[in-house]
DNA sequence: CGATTGCGGTCACTTCCTGACCTCAATTCG
DNA sequence: CGAATTGAGGTCAGGAAGTGACCGCAATCG
């Protein structure tokens, strides 16, 4: 009975885009008696979708929220907001949720219709531009990265090396994991016969689904210990492949209790520890920024600058040209 | 046929969980015969979810993207994912996909079970804390807005008018709509017995539902016209209920081209215009605040803070802080 | 070439879906 | 309070479908 089936999606359907449905309605809605609808309610309860019903002439058919979630049944506009929404909480604007996003990203965008796919594509690129600094990734590399991950299949991409090589790469993609500030792919490289890390913010092509390759699990196990490691690992002097100097991060002192500072800094910027009474220690997760350097300036607190000095220099000249732009201003206005 | 239907939802599930399934092990899964999973997968083809398949020892079944979207199926952590990026989309943090967003929020909601409702009540809320200014909304509410316009339920809140005074509602909700800067709700006040405009930022209580309401339709039809024209007639002095006066925009003279700034700012933040060559202005879309003057400084141009004055004295002072944070940390470290 | 995997036809058996009829219960509104 | 509306659910008969078992065929990989 395909139509039953059918007719079980669309009520589904029918229920979730508006919440009050008489039997009649539906009824005439799918083109059944009112009879079979009240056996299809049936079926969706026996299916664990807890259709609630009122008798009485304000009554109506229902859908609640009950032990399992039902299939979701969005329209176009829906499905693109779904997906850009994933797609900018997994690139770390909404902390905590990343990994989780990018599994759901991926499984929607295996299904999504090609017509939506781009346009998904161009909103998402279009708003990315505005995450002012941190490493900027594509959303279309990680969600084909995640895929690739979950269904093992080999891909290719060009990678820049730590000391500013640009290489090629295939691969057997294994698991792709964020740091908390930054995502990372762990994969057994194909051409060096070994694994390798890479950080997606280093990937400059495009990521090219090769087909079908090896199922590979990371040394140990666990994706993110794993990749943990390595990051460590390079930090502390090893020339892995991919490894590189990069920006130290930076520190700024700030005269306020670090628990009230705490709860205004964004986690994918820092974090912050007590330094004495009254005074405490902001540091980056990542490289030194300029964000980081603003959101210290906005919490209307004095500071001090530690280190980098470039930070220290950026401090300097933004601080410079924010008072001249005021006296401008003045003198102006 | 209820085992067949939930066969076929079960068949889905499995599809979007993995990209590559034999039939056999599809076929144990679900415990039926082969033959039944080749029959199911045509069952899934008439419903028009492209499930491709490919012969030989490599082959298998695969979910494909076609003409609509098969609906989708989600384990908790993703719906949470799904749930929580909808909601910082919604607030406005992601730009264009606002309304969409919320129409989705309204339907996940909706049947996401209790369990998981907490959680992406708590993780929204202690995301948004790092909205860093702008109008602050409750996901809470706006989620539970939007489900009572769609579904004509009569809702109940407290409400903060332009003047200070703490007001109780009930009304009719008709519609939410973002205005490009701030979230609205239109609404026909049952006190009152008019029609009412709310912003979502002032409402100062949970909004709770009180059951049927009668379904209204905004004058004139289009909500967003409507409340267009509300806000509109508010400024220009109409003594409206809720209104009140509120700090002006912020403008700063940038100097680089508007056609180099535009794309580096977020429309929520504000709009650029040209202002002769190498010249440009940048206003907020709402009241000015200080975010507004960070993303100024962060662009690494001249600048000149054109007004309020407030915005001036605020650079001025940000100005002097990060210089003296810049000496204080040369001489300390 | 052989192994694996999907495709699809046929047959017989079983299942259950559907619509039509009925009565009953709960709720709202005049 | 009573009428109207709406859902719940029992029963019956006819028809439609799903299912498993069997078969041979075609495509792909190594």
């Amino acid at each position: 009975m395909i139509e039953t089936s059918a007719r079980l999606l669309a009520l589904l359907s029918l229920l979730q885009m508006r919440r009050e449905w008489t039997g009649t309605e539906l009824a005439a809605r799918l083109e059944v008696g009112p009879r079979t609808i009240r056996r299809d309610v049936d079926k969706l309860r026996s299916l664990g979708y807890p259709v609630e019903a009122a008798p009485g002439v304000a009554g109506g058919y229902r859908l609640g929220n009950g032990a399992e979630l039902p299939p979701l049944l969005l329209d176009d506009q829906e499905a693109i907001a779904v997906a850009v929404g994933l797609r900018t909480a997994a690139a770390g604007q909404v902390e905590g949720i990343e990994e989780n996003s990018v599994r759901a990203l991926a499984k929607l965008e295996q299904i999504l219709p090609t017509r939506l796919r781009r346009r998904v594509s161009a909103l998402s690129h279009a708003t990315s531009a505005f995450q002012l600094e941190g490493p900027r990734i594509d959303p279309d590399a990680l969600a084909t990265l995640a895929a690739a991950c979950r269904d093992a299949q080999r891909v290719r991409f060009s990678y820049m090396t730590g000391d500013q090589r640009d290489t090629r790469r295939l691969l057997d993609p294994a698991a792709v994991v964020y740091s908390g500030y930054r995502w990372y792919l762990a994969g057994f490289d194909l051409d060096r016969d070994a694994w390798r890390t890479f950080r997606l913010d280093r990937i400059t092509s495009a990521v090219r689904v090769e087909g079908r390759g090896q199922r590979r699990v990371v040394p140990g196990g666990d994706p993110a210990a794993y990749i943990q490691r390595q990051i460590r690992g390079r930090r502390n002097g090893g020339a892995g492949d991919g490894a590189g100097a990069e920006p130290p991060p930076g520190r700024i002192r700030l005269h306020a209790d670090a628990d009230t500072v705490r709860p205004r800094i964004p986690a994918y910027y820092g974090s912050v520890e007590a330094d004495g009474a009254g005074y405490c220690i902001a540091t980056t997760n990542g490289p030194w920024n300029r964000s980081f350097l603003v959101w210290a300036a906005l919490l209307e607190v004095e500071l001090e600058v530690l280190d980098p000095t470039e930070l220290v220099d950026v401090a300097q000249a933004t601080g410079t040209r924010l008072s001249a732009g005021a006296s401008a201003g003045r003198a102006g206005g």
